[in-house]
DNA sequence: CAGCTTGCTGACCCGCTGGTCATTAACTAT
DNA sequence: ATAGTTAATGACCAGCGGGTCAGCAAGCTG
């Protein structure tokens, strides 16, 4: 008794392809990446796959927002909910947030957009609107909170939320390209990044907020 | 009267065929280029390319050995040579240094490693050797002198001098990917940056090399 | 000026891959 | 059962682009 040669799954199809786009995509990148192979990864036919993709940087696109999307929301609601204070904040949920990063499919999908993006300029857009824009935004209000509380000293890490996130760029460039020549230990440099930020902005102790007694 | 149609300049050929071949690159991507594209940028035929470079991966590789190799060799002669005082070195030269970076073609040569590096293994453990290694030592012996000199307190910086050049990569990425959406002052995030990591990392006014008077 | 070397050209080749579509067969409703 | 619907296949095509090479002409050399 024969098996199906194969079953009818509309619901699945598109996830299991884009999951098996997203590993094919983290081999080779996106130019060098067959639809072929993708097809082949997920179990599907290449025609299947341009049933529900019109074309390879349509499912390119459907990768990058397929995993982007849902990890920046967490961080942002996180600040805004939380009962802690910013320099606990950023010592406790933030570095835990940023150091799952480097082995992460963000880290796949930082190296795509670092080497594809240009090419795809409304997918940058959206990239930006989506994470790089809210995930500034928060970072800055939980600076300013900071401040306000009398935490930190008044300082230009306000305008540059961006400087306490560049180690995580660094880390995940580095165990793309590097990890093999010099294994780099990003749990403690990202530790070591935030205990300097840290110790750089918080007010000297005795200072209250608003500088008058 | 014809103008002959080409001339023969066997030396200069190389030189240019890189960097127009760099211009090329930094527009599309390595893998997005056409060699066709490369040679007519250059004045040339492809023909005349391939007499110069084998295939155009080591086209490729020649163009990034071009660029990388005299540049980083400046910041480890000027560490070496300096006799600024470390704080003053990095407030002065290395700030200097690095805030040319992302207007410099080490920007395109960045995006094209991290892109294209692990698919040529040779060339990424090349740049390791001559770039980073190199570049890295020089940092952390910088920082020791720092210490030594009592103008530093010990710290996990010694261990990561990354952490000294992350921004820079924040910087390069940021302008190749965001710029017309959120325009960044690279300078002005650089020398907060700086300011910020020496804060945190220089002795307590009183404290002297060796803690004892 | 004639003859020779070789830098240089450009038409050509062919493998590869994104995308199509006629056909098939897994399901569904009756 | 059986007829109808559509998810899924896979053979096919077109054109693009890396790489080749036979021939051409620039510019020495005597």
């Amino acid at each position: 008794m024969p098996q199906p040669r194969f079953q009818r799954r509309k619901e699945e199809r598109p996830a299991e392809i884009t999951q098996a786009a997203l590993e094919a995509f983290a081999e080779h990148g996106y130019a060098a990446t067959r639809v072929d192979d993708v097809a082949k990864r997920a179990g599907v036919s290449k025609g299947l796959l341009y049933l529900y993709f019109k074309t390879k940087e349509e499912l390119f696109k459907a990768v990058i927002r397929g995993v982007v999307v849902p990890r920046i929301d967490a961080l942002k609601t996180a600040i805004a909910d939380t009962e802690l204070s910013a320099d606990e904040f950023l010592q406790g949920p933030f570095l835990d947030f940023i150091r799952k990063l480097p082995d992460s499919p963000a880290r796949i999908v930082v190296r795509l957009l670092i080497a594809e993006g240009h090419k795809h300029p409304d997918l940058t857009a959206y990239y930006f609107d989506q994470v790089i824009s809210g995930g500034m935004d928060a970072l800055r209000q939980l600076i300013d909170r900071g401040v306000r509380h009398g935490e930190f000293r008044q300082s230009s890490l306000g305008e540059f939320p961006q400087l306490l996130v560049a180690p995580v760029l660094m880390s995940i460039i580095w165990k793309t390209l590097f990890q093999k020549h010099y294994p780099l230990d990003t749990d403690k440099l990202l530790q070591t990044h935030i205990d300097l930020i840290l110790r750089a902005i918080k007010s000297p102790p005795g200072d209250t907020a608003g500088g008058a007694t």
